[in-house]
DNA sequence: GCACTAAAAACGAACGATCGTTCTTTTTCA
DNA sequence: TGAAAAAGAACGATCGTTCGTTTTTAGTGC
């Protein structure tokens, strides 16, 4: 007896979660102590160890976390119509969030390269995002969408690795503008592609 | 009576360096301790800190170096003649770089975005690289070499943003492949710059 | 060229501070 | 009221750094 709801646990988890992810993105994985997610979570020690039993666990919860929310998001993505301008709608969409996340993104992929339980679950996020544009990009091609110079898998990678770009500058340049680079990126990305427009080359 | 030359001081904190430097890239800069580095240096603490008086100074140290032969490998490189063809011995170059120093390009970056004094040194490097640049386009434009869709500027901001995909990338993915990317990058790039050949529009 | 010397360089045990974590106690709640 | 949850002082480990000691080194007189 005397149990916490499910609920409420989920919520005190994610509260902490939430507080750990701003102290990370402020300062690092391994510049931010117990004590300073505590402070920022409002919470003691012995609580905090309750939710989570080590620091690793903390790391790893926002890993997944972010993980799982980036997915959702992407796959909700409409990319069913005109997709240069659904891309345009992403990118912008990508280029928005807060500098928290931005930062917390480019943490967590460092943190992948040395921890492996980082490393699996950043390869998942990498496997979902490819997957779901080589799909994209297959399709397209079929039905004569698109006519890239490239082979869909060397198309892919070049692709992904502009999007990378975009993920490295958004955190670490302060005076990034996403409606600057966005319009250019897209036209190189357009390069790439060759969408086909009413059957006449572009 | 009994000092070192001035060589063999800057002999040895050039050794002290290079171990920080394997150091830092293997677990970066946070998670590397002082007893890492001496150790990696066969060197004492004593010792140590007769060459670097703290942990910042030595970060600082491995930057301003890093920064400093990234500057003069760059400023080295031919741009004059077939710049595409020089863009892309410039990109192979790049991607050539043991992963040491791939690692520790990224941490750098980060680290820069928390520490001032870091964040001065890096400021310094990527305002050397973007005015390079900017000096190329525009000549190569004024010399009626490229014909770009956007201002010198704009596509500037999207060079950069590609390069630093590239940065990321050849340091966070274990597969990376500097010949599969560069080529359909290279074309993306040729998207934003449009370089006139013969006279004739590609 | 060789002992001698004094200062610089290097050593490495040890310091205080702080880290992640635990544990005893107190509070909260079904 | 009894067990779960939260609190927060305290733990051992380890961090960056220091300091008393030993070793090395370049200059000196012979």
């Amino acid at each position: 007896m005397a149990k916490l709801s499910p609920e409420t646990l989920r919520e005190r988890s994610d509260h902490i979660l939430d507080a750990a992810g701003r102290c990370f993105a402020r300062a690092g994985f391994h510049r931010t102590t117990m004590q300073d997610i505590c402070r920022e979570a409002e919470v003691s020690p012995g609580a905090l160890y309750i939710y989570f039993n080590s620091k690793e666990a903390l790391i790893a919860g926002i890993c997944e976390r972010d993980r799982a929310e980036f997915a959702s998001r992407f796959a909700a993505m409409p990319l069913g119509g005109d997709f240069m301008e659904a891309l345009a709608d992403l990118g912008r969409h990508f280029l928005e969030e807060p500098l928290d996340r931005r930062l917390l993104c480019i943490e967590v992929g460092i943190e992948a390269t040395r921890n492996p339980k980082v490393g699996e679950i950043q390869k998942s996020v990498d496997d979902f995002i490819r997957t779901s544009f080589r799909e994209l990009f297959t399709k397209l091609k079929d039905e004569g969408r698109i006519a890239p110079v490239f082979d869909i898998e060397t198309v892919l990678d070049a692709f992904l690795t502009i999007a990378d770009g975009l993920l490295w500058r958004r955190a670490v340049d302060e005076n990034f503008k996403a409606d600057v680079v966005l319009p250019p990126l897209l036209h190189a990305v357009a390069a790439l592609l060759r969408p086909i427009t009413d059957g006449a080359k572009s």
